[in-house]
DNA sequence: ATGCTACTTTTCTGATCGGAAAAGGCGCCC
DNA sequence: GGGCGCCTTTTCCGATCAGAAAAGTAGCAT
């Protein structure tokens, strides 16, 4: 008892997700038309086990966890992820020339790529870049994930936190760490066109109302 | 299979490296300059559980384990993942045109950009394909994660299975779960460009060589 | 219905976990 | 050396997990 009032299972708000977890568990098991005697023999824990574990009755420890991951072949991160409106496996979708959603910002505009497919690990987008004079300087971005470039036409300035500026040209590439802050513009005084792969959403950033 | 088919646990049922994780689990918090005082009061774990399962003493239930990876602002399956060559933190990498390491295989020719830049959870190449009569359609891809593809130049056919072919033209591009076989080529007699992110390294893919 | 079979839940007991407090280190200052 | 923080490990015991077996539930024959 005791110490738990800052942990509050009970409560609803701080849960670990484990009946979700629970539920997710037995999905797993039920699409793969296995019974709990299966998961049991494949995994080496016994049938009441995992019977206990999918109606949350009991919290597995590390090992029994890992060998149910195993017995269901997955990945032990999926038991954990919430895929609910996750990347639906077998996805496939086409996005013609012309065809996105379009993401405007002081500096650029955006056209992302695949809006309709929720859960993608990828996030791409096509990018018109304004003139280096025309551009905010204080409107730097960053976020989480990595990042992915390509210049399709022009030349393009990269300013990233802390590393040198570099001008690509078409053809070039350039990757790094979304985290540090992060800038593109035309290097010359026609647009440029790029193609940007992110690993995380942008959050359509807020241009100056800071 | 993917990450830890190094660490090779051997024996299903015996071992499930825990020890691993215990280890990894020590080093993050190290890593983070944290007493275990710190994440038993971030985690709301006892201090003699954490130090506890450090040593792999004891296997913690589900709770303790959400609950650890919270305290230590990771993700959960960063805790079953080996990073030991992950991606680095502010990693910057610059690929001018024509620079990167080739990549041939009975249909294609691939370019890998930044070879170099280890753990990056995209894996982006530029490609070169061959008209659709000098193919081998024996020749399959599939592997995990996800995959994004944008047509630079010519006409792409595209084959995913279990889906109707696509032509792709210039500009246009697709996006789809990488675990479903999938083949390209030209639609056309000259060579087309494309330019390739996945989400997972591709096997060299062995074309028949059992 | 009765029985049969396949699957799941409950029960009960030993094993292990989890936490508070006590006991070790370890470096440092006086 | 003794005292003193700081961090970690050990101890001890209640709470929880884990498994074997018993009991319950459901489908489906006869």
């Amino acid at each position: 008892m005791s110490q738990s009032s800052a942990l509050s299972e009970s409560g609803s708000s701080s849960e670990t997700g484990r009946a979700a977890f629970a539920a997710r568990l037995r999905a797993l098991r039920k699409a793969r038309k296995m019974t709990l005697q299966d998961v049991a023999d494949r995994s080496g824990l016994a049938v009441s086990t995992v019977s206990k574990i999918e109606r949350n009755l009991m919290a597995p420890t590390y090992d029994r966890f890992t060998r149910l991951a195993n017995a269901l072949s997955v990945d032990v991160s999926e038991l954990f992820a919430d895929r609910s409106n996750a990347f639906q496996a077998g996805a496939f979708e086409v996005a013609r020339h012309g065809d996105f959603g379009f993401l405007e910002t002081d500096n650029y505009t955006y056209e992302m790529l695949f809006p309709d497919v929720a859960g993608k690990s990828m996030v791409p987008m096509l990018g018109t870049l304004k003139p280096l004079e025309q551009m905010r300087f204080d409107a730097m971005v960053e976020h989480e994930g990595e990042e992915f470039l390509m210049v399709l036409e022009g030349r393009v300035l990269v300013q990233v936190d802390g590393r040198p500026n570099v001008i690509l040209n078409a053809g070039d590439s350039i990757y790094f760490d979304s985290r540090r802050g992060h800038l593109y513009a035309s290097a010359q005084d026609t647009e440029a066109r790029i193609l940007c792969v992110c690993t995380q959403m942008v959050r359509a950033a807020a241009p100056d109302q800071g």
